[in-house]
DNA sequence: AGCACGCCGACT
DNA sequence: GTCGGCGTGCTC
């Protein structure tokens, strides 16, 4: 007789626990198991977490048997372990962290093979000519892929410099050990071109790809394949890090500091974190790679962890392209109120005098950022989300960012009555407005999360721009990430503004990663390229580093401030939330949550611990939110995450239901 | 979360 | 007398 700890498919937090079972199947950690559970002992799913061939005498009474085991569904070895840790890092459900393990449609298991990109013609391709460069970081990179002893790699290399070469190769090498690769990319929308060069060179039947856009079945049919070790790569977006290949050697992950690579949903996991842990259990490398390297990642390669490897070099030489900062408070001293700066608009008169193109970059869809009375001072809101409305001219219509419901114009102020509401503010729309005015014979074209819907494809929009067929591209940060254009001449920044003054400690860090990712779209070929980059804030050291393309200057100062203000990744940053219906009620709540850490932290701490605070969406779903920060510094992390577990079981034994308390560790907004 | 057990009000 | 309201508490 043997017996099993197994974790009830259940969402109920009651039932969050391993449960004891005896069998005498042939079950290991990671199967999926039905169980009779509950006073009517109703046949649930489950899964094994451990298996133990004995047990002391008093906990065998009363043990219920295993029904059966599915042979279908067994999840990795690495599973029930690392299903532990994310419950315990990230104060999800073991069934939450064990989903991600799954196939999201093992419910559909019939149907024939289903295989996405199916209508794509493959030619295969032969490896290039490596770059010295390249050459110099596969020599470091491929001994410890080949070694199988596993390591951790950074690859920093600027835009356009090869990354993906490396990954290739790299990928090449693990599969000649006979052993799988895992290749993640930020966006489900970036994988194709990823899936296109893998198909060239390691041909489709090698590769599966799992993203949460394709088809439970066809998802289902991917998971099998890649369990069957039929393909040895799987590629797709931050899912695919769960992938059930047998004897992982290699874990990719590409624009590291994307921020999608943290995930949304419980478990709310950091991809990175979750890669490390994976490829440590497998002996596998793990290789991240960016452009512009998040400062986690910079931390750990202080740290010891990663090694760094460079690429500094753009693939055909090209040099990095000149960059000019405008101080926008100069030119409204000059009397200029436009959207572009003189200098702006003098380099696209020449750049589009020598045939070359233009891409335009805000970070702000819509027209204008907020509408607001000018007798008054009202600011319309959404009354669900509580932020201000974005006017959108061509939808004519006030829309709310957070939830896109969209709201009429009002003709006079709900407040004071008064007709004069105005819009202030610029956005991706008025941009491509002041465009057509000035260059009304220039063919123009806005990509953003609204054109890009309406048009049906962004791609188009793109396609368009690669054939030269439009001139100027104005886009959000769509335009920005990781697409390859040869003829751009100039790429203007509106305000680099946008993205620094939003209230968040990593809006520095973000914005040195924008103007770098979208300076890196000007002067391919064999031009260096222009960049200008418009701000109200040109000392500011996040603007100052990106122009001068210093990013070691930019890590210096941001470290030394993350270091001294408590910030990840000195210090993890937990947001405790709680909701309740009562608005006078949340505050309470959060008043007395707070008591209560401090009494298990020690008084002492009190400096770590922010808030209560009215959360800044107050309001979801009829509830009201009040939020806290605890920054958790490494040396106490045992003690603080204890406390906070503390915390999660006090208020589901005394206020379940009426209470709803979330803990997100290093979330990515604190909005 | 389910689901049973339990202890009080209006029905044949 | 008993059908059923949903409060309470447990599930290996």
């Amino acid at each position: 007789m043997r017996y099993a700890d197994v974790i009830i498919e259940n969402t109920s937090p009651q039932t969050d626990h391993p449960f004891t079972y005896r069998t005498e199947l042939d079950v290991v950690p990671g199967s999926k198991v039905r169980v009779p559970f509950g006073r009517g002992s109703r046949p649930k799913d489950a899964y094994v977490l451990s298996v133990a061939e004995e047990i002391p005498e008093e906990r065998k009474k009363g043990l219920k048997a295993v029904l059966d085991a599915d042979p279908d569904v067994v999840l990795p070895p690495d599973a029930s372990e690392l299903s532990a840790w994310l419950r315990e890092r990230y104060f999800c459900k073991y069934i939450d962290a064990l989903h991600c393990y799954l196939p999201a449609g093992s419910a559909s298991k019939r149907g024939r093979q289903r295989v996405p990109y199916a209508a794509e013609e493959v030619v295969r391709e032969a490896a290039p000519q490596l770059t010295p460069q390249q050459e110099a970081v596969l020599a470091e990179l491929l001994p410890a892929v080949e070694d199988g002893r596993g390591a951790q790699f950074l690859l920093h290399g600027v835009t356009s410099s090869g990354k993906t070469e490396v990954y290739l190769r790299a990928a090449a090498a693990c599969l000649a050990q006979g052993r799988t690769v895992i290749m993640t990319v930020p966006e489900i929308s970036l994988t194709g071109q990823t899936v296109e060069r893998f198909f060239r060179r390691f041909g489709r039947e090698e590769i599966a790809v799992l993203h949460s856009k394709l088809s439970a079945g066809e998802r289902y049919d991917e998971w099998m394949r890649a369990r069957r070790g039929e393909a040895r790569i799987v590629i797709g977006a931050r899912s695919a890090l769960f992938a059930p290949l047998p004897d992982l050697g290699l874990i990719i992950l590409d624009e590291e500091h994307e921020s999608s690579y943290k995930s949304d949903m419980a478990p709310k996991y950091d991809s990175a974190e979750l890669a490390e842990r994976r490829a440590a259990w497998y002996g596998a490398v793990l290789l991240l790679g960016s452009a512009t390297p998040s400062l986690n990642a910079m931390k750990r390669v202080q740290d010891g962890a990663y090694r760094l490897l460079r690429l500094t070099e753009r693939f055909n030489k090209t040099p990095l392209p000149r960059v000019e900062v405008v101080d926008m408070r100069e030119e409204l001293k000059a009397g200029n109120r436009s959207i572009f700066s003189r200098s702006l608009y003098a380099k696209m008169q020449s750049c589009l005098a020598n045939g070359k193109q233009i891409i335009l970059f805000l970070n702000r869809r819509g027209y204008s950022t907020f509408l607001s009375c000018r007798s008054c001072g009202y600011v319309m809101q959404c009354p669900d989300c509580g932020i201000a409305l974005t006017y959108h001219k061509e939808a004519d219509a006030a829309v709310c960012h957070y939830c896109g419901r969209r709201f009429p114009l009002p003709k006079t102020c709900p407040d004071c009555g008064s007709k004069y509401i105005r819009h202030f503010g610029t956005g991706t729309e008025k941009v491509e407005e002041a465009v057509r005015e000035l260059f009304p014979e220039v063919p123009a074209e806005r990509l953003d999360l609204d054109s890009n819907r309406k048009k049906g494809s962004g791609d188009a929009i793109l396609k368009r721009f690669r054939k030269g067929q439009t001139k100027i591209l104005i886009g959000t940060q769509l335009v920005a990430k990781g697409l390859d254009f040869a003829n751009v001449g100039l790429v203007g920044v509106i305000s680099a503004d946008v993205s620094l003054n939003i209230p968040d400690f990593r809006s520095p860090e973000r914005t040195f990663q924008l103007i770098t990712q979208a300076a890196g779209r000007a002067g391919r070929g064999d031009e260096p390229g222009e960049v200008v980059i418009q701000t109200y804030s040109p000392e500011h050291y996040a603007v100052e580093a990106a122009a001068a393309q210093d990013p070691a200057r930019f890590y210096r100062t941001e470290e030394l401030l993350r270091r001294q203000l408590g910030y990840p990744p000195y210090c993890d940053l937990i947001q405790i939330v709680v909701a309740t219906e009562a608005e006078t009620e949340a505050m309470e709540a959060g008043t007395k949550i707070r008591a209560a850490l401090l009494r298990w932290l020690g008084a002492e701490e009190a400096p770590l611990l922010l808030g209560p605070h009215p959360a800044p969406i107050n309001k979801v779903n009829e509830r009201y939110r009040c939020q806290l920060l605890l920054k958790s510094p490494p040396a106490k992390e045992e003690r603080f995450f204890r406390a906070l577990r503390r915390l999660q079981e006090k208020v589901l034994a005394e206020k379940e239901g009426v209470w709803l308390l979330s803990i997100e560790v290093n979330p990515y907004s604190l909005l």
